[in-house]
DNA sequence: GTCTATAGACAGATAGAC
DNA sequence: GTCTATCTGTCTATAGAC
């Protein structure tokens, strides 16, 4: 750990750097969550870590070099544990993911308003947007077709992947404007099973993996 | 149609300005549309038009009472002939809606920018959108509850609702990102009758209104 | 009804001191 | 690594001439 080369060690203002980069990362997550990301303002986030925003530029070079590390950010926080489902599981584990959103709408709320405001055009986070629809329509696109059996036609395969991800896009908005309104986990499984039903396989378990 | 009172008719500058207004309520809802409420600019509108963004501030006052008068436009517009249609005839209409949003994504890109940045606190659209998706979830219900039968339980009809309104929001989402990926009527309609299907109920005919 | 002029605030980004 | 200072541009809004 220790460097052999002298002076001001290396690794510890690199470890430094790297926490105060993290706490940027936070910060901007919860400005852009707020506001957006051209509402929100590199002042705001710098307040937050208490800094200046010109620190903040230091770290980031400039304002849409941020959002990527946002983006990024928020890919591997959601990643573990998802990756090695299939099948039933991984349609499961959709359900279980809009349960858990239910007790973070912070997160709830920055993706939803960034993945819409990815579709104006130039925005930065549109190519990263593309691709994590495109990921995930694949991979829902899987488990309906291990769950589905393979005389369900490609067509169907790829509505409903899209349809799946859609209704918990959808209904993020619905819930976030009116919480009451909307029950996220209850809706998503509905419909998975009404699909699974019409293409005459088995519904998912009622609880696939808690009790309440 | 004239006016009895002398100097310049006043009927004929209000009309003036009406139209004044409109052709500034169209260049609003563009603006928006490509740059969200927070991120366009009044200058920017006002160029449309051919004026200042002073000229803008006459008629309207404030940015925000703008962004009243686009969303009040886009309920006018989308209004006649779905009010009066119920049952089967309705959820059809809705389809038809996806079918023609594949042809206007200006319109569909406003509406999703839009209502996901309505989430945000503060936002002036806020109520507007929350009304929106309660009496859309509403009519909704009516028309699940209609096809469906009585013996469909409130919840499962509640939870339909939220979900085709969803799928609608979302696929537009994806659509926008990557219209090649996404059958947005397709998809709505594969779903509408699949709950159907799992309610024990008749699906929606193929092609309900038009033949292509 | 639209203009010019101007206010007053805030944006992102750069340069350079320490 | 963070600061001060500054540049350059943009924004909403008001006041008042025409």
């Amino acid at each position: 750990m220790t460097e052999p080369t002298g002076g001001t060690s290396t690794p510890r203002v690199t470890a430094r750097a790297a926490r105060r980069r993290a706490e940027i990362v936070e910060a901007a997550r919860q400005v852009f969550t707020s506001r957006g990301f051209r509402g929100g303002s590199l002042g705001e986030i710098a307040e937050r870590v208490g800094i200046t925003h010109q620190g903040v530029l230091h770290h980031f070079g400039s304002k849409e070099r941020l959002l990527v590390e946002v983006l990024r950010d928020r890919d591997i926080e959601d990643g573990p544990g998802s990756e090695t489902l299939t099948g039933a599981a991984f349609l499961s584990h959709l359900i279980d993911t809009a349960r858990l959103n239910t007790t973070r709408s912070g997160i709830v709320q920055a993706y939803t308003v960034l993945s819409a405001e990815s579709v104006t055009p130039g925005h930065p986070a549109q190519g990263w947007f593309r691709t994590r629809f495109a990921d995930l329509r694949s991979e829902v696109y899987q488990a309906l077709r291990i769950v589905g059996g393979i005389e369900v036609g490609e067509a169907e395969l790829e509505r409903g992947a899209s349809a799946v991800i859609a209704v918990m896009d959808g209904l993020q908005v619905q819930w976030l404007l009116d919480p009451a309104a909307v029950d996220m986990p209850a809706t998503l499984r509905m419909v998975i099973n009404s699909l699974l039903a019409g293409w005459g396989r088995p519904a998912l378990p009622q609880e696939p993996n808690i009790t309440a």
